[in-house]
DNA sequence: TTGTAAGCGTTATCAG
DNA sequence: CTGATAACGCTTACAA
């Protein structure tokens, strides 16, 4: 491969001057730039970005910890970061900390000397481990984690209000049995939708069975599986409210394939409105989440820190979410 | 930032003793390495990826370069990639080479160092340019591009043999008069597919009528623009294949807008079976893409590429396209 | 305006 | 088994 040294030497000048070339500083004769990058064009020479960050101790890139690479959201998150990043030139270092895959500690571990900040989506409750391992004084952005005690900057969404906002939407239009499909255990989001669901179960006097509250972990098979315990109660609840969009696709093929239709016989809703849930049969009734957009504050947010010169006080930023209302509550199109 | 220097000096041994420890090299007393271990967790120590990648000239990652990062497809080719970068152990430096971002050439260029290999999808045909951009004798695998006179290993899906088989299933519903949406002009996938379409309509002698073949570009607005004109035409096409899901199902909601029922008064099919695709009303006839199995064997490429002690032949890998028949086609519940 | 040379944090080659 | 020390490719004072 072939070094800024053969440049130097092929076009007569020191390795400095090609530096120099490199890094636009003024201080070069325009007839000495030109040749130099003649000669480097001439090589196919590019500077070694391993080199340059050794000693420039930035590397243009920023590094981007989710727990898993599937799905519309996290494809979301990704794109808003990488169009916040590349603005500001900046490389993406994507990884996953799947089951299986390294843990949030080692991928963490590993990305150092080749990220000049972090964003870390981890929304377990009990990431108190990985936050440990975190260096300290290193640029980091929370995504969609639980507010923290240590002094990182984070971002998440209005999972309580959402939850609010769906719940009341629903008894609005008559319902009293209103049923909830959970998020994963010990998921941050999953327990924040889940206590917007129960502040308005009990501020409205819906009723309150526990049986009313199934478990679900954010996957449509378990929507599915859920819708199914959910049809066999006695007596049925008359509106389902799923705390994401995959488990209400899951239960909405299950309510089907129970013969129940909707939204005539069950209301049914979700969270996070991804794409696909205005082209679902009936369009799904979602609570809207701006995941582009998180993916993106939480870069500039990034950046922020990046360029502090000194330690600031670590913000939290909270995006609203609104009510997307669609045929499939019932609010349009036929009775709840 | 705490140093393998720092990490030496407390545990009082020299650098290329802790060196060995975080190499495993076998030849260090078990003592040593215990107080180099529980010295450096105390100091939060780990090593700086920059510096070892310049003396190994190794950095365990590897490019990714897409054209864009908007949809389903690279979604699911990220993930395809990640996952078996995983298993070897190594990084993904993302970047996406949209307009107004740093053209591919750029892009290519700031990976210099940073990367092992390079995974890229740029399905223009004139990517010759770029193409001589790219480091000679660096791993490279080429996905979904042009098969390219350069000696890249690279990998691709049965364009043509699936729009074949789609534009066959159509006629063989009963349709002679067939429209197609194309893809991208100087796109290759979207070549191939006309390639095929085209193929089949002289075959079968179907209307082959210029008018039939509406341009697009496979964007959503851009498969409701198209389903638009060709609603208006006399006499109008009785089935539809658009050369991507996503233009497909911006022709659903148009051709629905207009008042048609599908598959009874159209037919319509599509390409790329993206998740979404089932999920429609009707549900979308669609030409399978193993899209994520793209990524996956993307990566095995590139990896034999990386063990590869000298140049090898430049290989390319076809995956093959299925036809998955559901409503909107009409074969399935309605004639059409 | 240009060149010389001292690192950046590692690993690898030698000695010991 | 361990310790010096020379790279790796680059940037950046400091000199010239």
């Amino acid at each position: 491969m072939i070094t800024i040294k053969d440049v130097a030497r092929q076009a007569g000048v020191s390795v400095a001057t090609v530096s120099r070339v490199y890094n636009d500083s003024a201080n070069v004769r325009p007839h000495t730039r030109a040749r130099v990058q003649a000669m480097a064009r001439e090589l196919g020479y590019s500077p070694h970005g391993a080199a340059r960050s050794l000693i420039t101790s930035r590397t243009h890139t920023l590094g981007l910890l989710l727990p898993d690479l599937y799905g519309e959201f996290f494809s979301e998150v990704i794109r808003g970061v990488d169009q916040a990043a590349q603005r500001e030139g900046f490389h993406l270092l994507v990884s996953s900390a799947r089951a299986g895959g390294p843990s949030l500690e080692d991928a963490l571990r590993s990305m150092r000397g080749r990220v000049d900040g972090l964003i870390v989506m981890s929304p377990d409750l009990d990431a108190g481990a990985s936050r440990r391992s975190l260096p300290h004084g290193f640029p980091v952005v929370m995504l969609n984690c639980p507010p923290s005690d240590a002094g990182y900057d984070s971002i998440g969404i209005a999972n309580y209000e959402g939850a609010v906002a769906m719940t009341r939407h629903l008894a609005g239009l008559g319902h009293t049995r209103i049923a909830i499909i959970k998020g994963a255990e010990g998921n941050f989001d999953a327990a924040e939708r889940l206590r917007g669901y129960r502040a308005v179960v009990r501020d409205l006097g819906l009723d309150p069975s526990p049986a009313l509250e199934l478990s679900g972990d954010f996957s449509e098979a378990s929507g599915h599986a859920a819708a199914l315990r959910l049809h066999a109660l006695v007596p049925r609840p008359t509106a389902v409210f799923a705390a994401n969009d995959g488990m209400a696709v899951g239960a909405l093929s299950a309510l089907r394939e129970a013969g129940l239709r909707l939204p005539h016989d069950i209301a049914l809703g979700g969270f996070d409105d991804i794409p696909l849930a205005r082209y679902l049969e009936p369009a799904l009734t979602s609570v809207h989440v701006p995941i582009g957009v998180l993916g993106e504050h939480a870069t500039a947010c990034l950046f922020a820190g990046l360029r502090a010169t000194e330690p600031t006080e670590s913000r939290r930023e909270v995006l609203a979410t609104t009510l997307v209302v669609r045929r499939s509550c019932g609010a349009q199109g036929g009775p709840g």
